[in-house]
DNA sequence: CGCTGTACCGATACAACGTATCGAATGGTC
DNA sequence: GACCATTCGATACGTTGTATCGGTACAGCG
């Protein structure tokens, strides 16, 4: 890991010619992001980044590895997320993160590759933190204290992780298999039926039938979403009243 | 993808030798936990379970493929997760859910490789199956629908999976590079200084520096943990309470 | 304009992976 | 004891990231 090499990297221009080849870093991330959102995480190899610009495999790590490579790719896609930056102004708090919610779950969606590749720690890129430093607007407003927000922000954004990674990830299986949920259902029953005795699972058997037949064949993802950021912001709503309580005794 | 063979293999006798080399499933199965649990995910290849059962490598493909195996692995992992089976009964469903959060926590943290491994769907193993009928317990006691049922227990246990990764991850990498929380901001902030102005990120720089010094030092995981389990059981309980108000209407 | 040194890049190679293939050995069944 | 499907060893293929080596193109300088 080096980490210094990664940071300059992330902080310094990336729109000057890097080697002999005339190609920028800014070439490179675009083609990485390509491949990315076509093929997925699986499908991006320095070959294939190499064979996109039309160069040769040794010309791709001129400035970096592909580790860097994709460092750089996920700061740039931070880089969309809020574009004129200002929507986030003037909303009640319960609205912000709601849109802080959306806008995340948006953007996994179009890049479902941002939870495949396992980014662990925070990268500290340029986007990034201006993409932190919008989402903690709608939290300024209320009474919680700084530790709380930064708390309260990454459960959010963890849950949009959740959620959106299953989502993305069920929908990816769909395309390989072509099996939607219930022809996914109808595929393994026949195997499942005789050598599962219910009586062994009641409680899930009962809850899980309820869950498939409320869902109705819609996929999963998009209510699972919206009922879990309802109960999330429920229970933050909890502790912000919690906390104007003590202040207003105080 | 194979569902129908995976299925068989997860529900049928894994004690019977396979094969002439005497070898069971469930010897295959303990050879691949052990080597996850030492090396992890990575750590896991054909051959690797191969040289640690003193076979070939091809004698490994004897019931299956890795993705198979692999699958087994995680289900046997549940196996243990409740092995009384009834500590779950008579408490109420905060604490219920409580206990169900940590426990899948201390699996997530015994077994980091169940996050490295991306299982998509689940699996619908025996022990898996098992796991989430003693799971729903604690929610029979609640007003809510057996729909909701399914949605609150999947959302706690996306946000156990989420914080327990974000932690496990971290804690890998810490023991990669040497490097723990604040040793690793001193190693970058050289880099980062000269090139971040602060006055371009207002919010998020006030607001890491005092999470930062809210945490002491402190590793990061466990009060992220209690406290976004403390949130997300709030928002539980904001639902509970408003269903058991509607049906005192009825 | 010509020289030189350095940085870059093409070709190749290595080690690792999952697993297909092929032939030989083996064990169950009649 | 003979037959034959099953299984396993050896090998190989295609893939990955990237180290290595040697040639080459270009920047700086006289």
């Amino acid at each position: 890991m080096r980490f210094d090499s990664t940071l300059a990297l992330l902080w310094g221009e990336d729109d000057k010619p890097v080697g002999r080849t005339g190609l920028t870093i800014a070439d490179f991330i675009a083609a990485a992001i390509a491949i990315l959102d076509e093929h997925g995480a699986a499908g991006l190899s320095m070959r294939a980044v190499a064979a996109r610009l039309g160069v040769r495999t040794m010309a791709t790590y001129t400035f970096g590895n592909k580790e860097e490579l994709v460092a750089l790719a996920v700061d740039r896609i931070y880089r969309d997320l809020y574009p004129g930056g200002e929507q986030l102004e003037g909303l009640d708090w319960r609205r912000g993160l709601t849109a802080v919610a959306h806008a995340n779950r948006d953007l996994g969606l179009a890049h479902p590759w941002l939870y495949e590749l396992q980014v662990v720690r925070s990268l500290m890129g340029p986007c990034e933190l201006q993409k932190r430093d919008h989402e903690l607007v709608p939290l300024e407003s209320t009474p919680l204290a700084d530790a709380e927000k930064d708390q309260v922000l990454t459960q959010l954004l963890l849950h949009v992780e959740g959620m959106t990674r299953m989502e993305t990830m069920l929908r990816r299986e769909r395309d390989a298999t072509g099996l939607d949920d219930s022809q996914w259902w109808q595929a393994i029953m026949p195997t499942l039926m005789p050598v599962v005795d219910r009586r062994r699972f009641p409680l899930s058997s009962r809850v899980g039938l309820a869950a498939q037949a409320a869902r109705q064949g819609r996929f999963w993802g998009e209510e699972a979403f919206e009922f879990g950021l309802d109960r999330l912001l429920d229970g933050i709503g909890v502790l912000i009243d919690r906390r104007r309580a003590m202040d207003h005794l105080a």
